[in-house]
DNA sequence: AGCACGCCGACT
DNA sequence: GTCGGCGTGCTC
């Protein structure tokens, strides 16, 4: 008997050893072994009678690291689907998907932690400790609370040590045997139309997708709520998928307030330990909610009975790098093998799921709508065609923010483009400055004092001197938000202006703190990018100022005007959620712009209807499947003559035998030279994904064993997102 | 990915 | 004469 093994390998197969005669060995099991003169874990995929390997040469398995195996066969069988999916090298899914410590070969045991409750009869704690009362009153409310889970509520070692020092609170051991779940009553009345939709959703418990599409502030989040408490009830395991981390530790207190029960928070800020112990919980079954970004949609919670995936039509569901999963698909995969349901939800839906929602594959449900505030304003055009501006703003825009001030509002102008300005260009002849990693163009910083590539990260000196003509009249063109900011300090003193994008929030913790100064009233004028549009809302926000949307109306990306609706729709949502009216206004040089009218006058979901005929009159996806072959070489000639051999070995032997699979496109990539590499891409499409993916299996294996293939590295993005990474 | 082997340039 | 650069090749 033998034993097929994964290793976290850039290598697209499993490997043979002998099974070992003293120790039990299951699929799914990990195992050390040696490989070359090296000792490897990986992981038991399975075990089989015969091996194509000559007996001599295959070793003895090293050791066995676990009794049981880590991951069921139902597992199993859903990792076998995602690496032949997405066409990865087996260890990839199999080994790369476990946390570090448990890849590393950590026994599946969890790290010591405390848990916290407060001590029978005791007082808050006196005086001006305001985040130790937080803290006192939360656990009060909370019960026995794990450690790991204080610190995602924002609070820290120390203040928790200080009020256990001051015996205040206490350790409680026993707590983690405990799968109870406790479900407090909800402080909302549900409108019909959420009861509707959960009525809906609740009348089918087998595997069903259903995409909720409620406008900010219908109540989306008092819908999952209700439809978790049923999941808990059932003695089932909740996974809620979020885009990105900035938006849970607000909706987590919800979760705990309403439920007191073991969770666990999965994203990337975790250290080893905290996410080997939250995975473990998952894992264990203590944790009954597993809240999460991208990469907890694999934690192999055995007793799932619901997925819930917010803002479904955000972008960072997908991974771009290494195995390039879209957490989307994965979790509605999940939720198939479990026979669960998932629930995607979203203001604006992506393409994709609109046209999966319009064949009647999801089932498509509204909160039309909202439960408390006013409906979002719309957004007004203002034509800046002739207009003089003023970094960026029309005069009108200014006056317009000076009297929102003046009112005591706040304002926030919005701004896609970070660093001071966008790009230096030599006065006398016209030469730009680019990064000589990439050929973009570099920003200008000027706290830095440094000129920046946005794509790879290459920074340096700005040029004294044009590389050209050696003028020394280097001026600075366009206008980014470190230069809006410096403007509107000058101009808006008093109204405090605060930046969030990349560059001013880059420390831990530092995108909260300015969250709640602007909570707090502490800043009236917010200049910001894509960061500010997500999540966060600002009641006493009363204008959206959008700088320019206009690249988005003509830009070679076939999903720019998609990501333009959906970014509108979300800064829009913004302004006005409390009991004030807002005004959004979007500069732009085309008012008359068929999209942008759309949008405003008739809303995202006609938009999108115009925009889905418009990709299926192209053939676009998603009516055409596409699967991007991406090929890397230090050397230009190379990368180009190895992606014609395989333009026609695909051509020649694979393309006659699975019909409709052809080469969309044999191009370098955008970014053609980037970090000194070059880059070329072969998309592939077909009408059906199932072809599709059998034909790329199929030059998979013709790759694997050409000579000329191995002169580059190269590797897939099925359903890519765009053409770059 | 590692880690070997291997074949050519600047150093004690 | 050796140390060390990274080009190829292999790993059950």
């Amino acid at each position: 008997m033998f034993v097929q093994v994964a290793l976290a390998l850039p290598l697209r197969r499993l490997f043979d050893y002998r099974l070992p005669e003293t120790q039990a060995c299951h699929p799914g099991c990990r195992v050390e072994v040696t490989f070359g003169r090296q000792k490897l874990i990986g992981l038991v995929v399975k075990i089989v009678e015969q091996s194509a390997y000559p007996a001599d040469k295959i070793k003895p398995i090293h050791q066995v690291l676990d009794e049981a195996p880590i991951y069921s066969q139902q597992m199993l069988k859903t990792l076998a689907w995602l690496q032949q999916y997405y066409l990865c090298p087996p260890g990839e899914v199999y080994v790369n998907l476990l946390p570090k410590k448990l890849k590393n070969g950590a026994p599946t045991q969890l790290l010591a932690e405390p848990i916290w409750q407060v001590v029978d009869g005791a007082k808050p704690p006196a005086g001006r400790a305001y985040k130790q009362q937080a803290l006192f009153h939360l656990l009060k409310k909370l019960g026995p609370t794990a450690q790991s889970l204080l610190k995602e509520d924002g609070f820290s070692l120390a203040q928790i040590n200080q009020l256990a020092d001051k015996q205040l609170i206490e350790q409680n051991s026993d707590f983690l045997k405990n799968k109870q779940v406790e479900i407090q009553p909800s402080e909302f009345e549900l409108t019909s139309e959420q009861q509707q939709v959960i009525d809906n959703i609740q009348a089918n418990e087998n595997f069903a997708v259903h995409l909720v599409q409620g406008v900010t502030g219908s109540g989306k989040t008092e819908v999952y709520m209700r439809l978790m408490a049923e999941a808990l009830a059932q003695n089932k395991q909740v996974l809620i998928l979020v885009p990105e981390i900035g938006l849970t530790p607000q909706t987590l207190q919800r979760f705990q307030q309403r439920f007191h029960c073991q969770m666990s928070v999965l994203h990337s800020e975790l250290n080893d330990s905290e996410r080997h112990n939250a995975w473990l919980k998952a894992w264990l079954g203590i944790s009954r909610i597993i809240i999460g970004t991208r990469s907890a949609v694999m934690v192999p919670a055995a007793e799932l009975g619901l997925i819930v995936l917010d803002e479904e039509h955000d972008a960072s569901y997908k991974q771009q790098d290494g195995l390039r999963y879209n957490a989307r698909d994965v979790a509605i995969k999940r939720a198939a093998d479990q026979n669960c349901p998932i629930v995607l939800g979203s203001a604006t839906p992506s393409l994709e799921s609109l046209a999966n929602a319009k064949a009647g594959k999801f089932n498509w449900l509204h909160l039309t709508k909202r439960a408390t505030a006013k409906l979002p304003p719309k957004p007004q055009l203002l034509d800046i065609k002739h207009q003089p501006l003023q970094v960026g703003l029309a005069f009108g825009v200014v006056e317009l923010i000076e009297k929102h001030l003046a009112a005591g509002q706040q304002v926030l102008v919005f701004l896609n483009r970070r660093g001071y300005s966008p790009a230096l260009i030599c006065h006398e002849c016209g030469w730009v400055a680019e990064c000589p990693r990439c050929d973009k163009h570099l920003t200008y910083h000027r706290n830095t004092q440094l000129v920046n590539c946005h794509h790879c990260g290459y920074y340096a000196r700005p040029p004294a001197q044009c590389a050209e003509c050696g003028s020394s009249q280097i001026v600075d063109w366009g206008i980014g938000t470190e230069q809006l900011e410096e403007w509107m300090q000058q101009r808006f003193p008093e109204a405090n202006p605060v930046r969030i994008d990349r560059d001013s929030v880059r420390r831990k913790g530092e995108l909260e703190n300015k969250l709640n100064a602007i909570q707090a009233g502490e800043h009236k004028l917010l200049i910001g990018t894509q960061m500010l549009a997500k999540g966060h809302h600002f009641p006493q926000l009363t204008l959206t100022v959008i700088v320019n949307l206009d690249n988005a109306l003509y830009s070679t990306d076939f999903r720019a005007a998609e990501k333009m609706a959906q970014l509108l729709v979300q800064v829009a949502g913004r302004a006005g959620r409390a009991e004030k009216t807002g005004q959004v206004v979007v500069q732009t040089h085309f008012p008359n712009h068929n999209y942008l009218n759309t949008l405003i006058e008739k809303g995202y979901t006609e938009l999108a209807q115009l925009l889905l005929k418009e990709r299926e009159d192209s053939q676009l996806p998603p009516y055409q499947y596409w699967c991007i072959l991406r090929m890397e070489a230090q050397n230009q000639q190379v990368v180009e003559q190895v992606s014609q051999q395989v333009d026609s070995l695909f051509n020649q032997y694979i393309c006659q035998h699975y019909q409709g699979v052809e080469v969309f496109a044999n191009m370098p990539a955008p970014q053609e030279k980037r970090a000194g590499k070059y880059r070329q891409i072969i998309i592939f499409s077909a009408k059906q994904r199932s072809m599709l993916n059998a034909a790329m299996n199929q030059l998979t294996a013709s790759l694997e064993q050409n000579d000329f293939a191995q002169k580059v590295r190269w590797l897939f993005d099925v359903d890519p997102l765009d053409l770059n990474g």
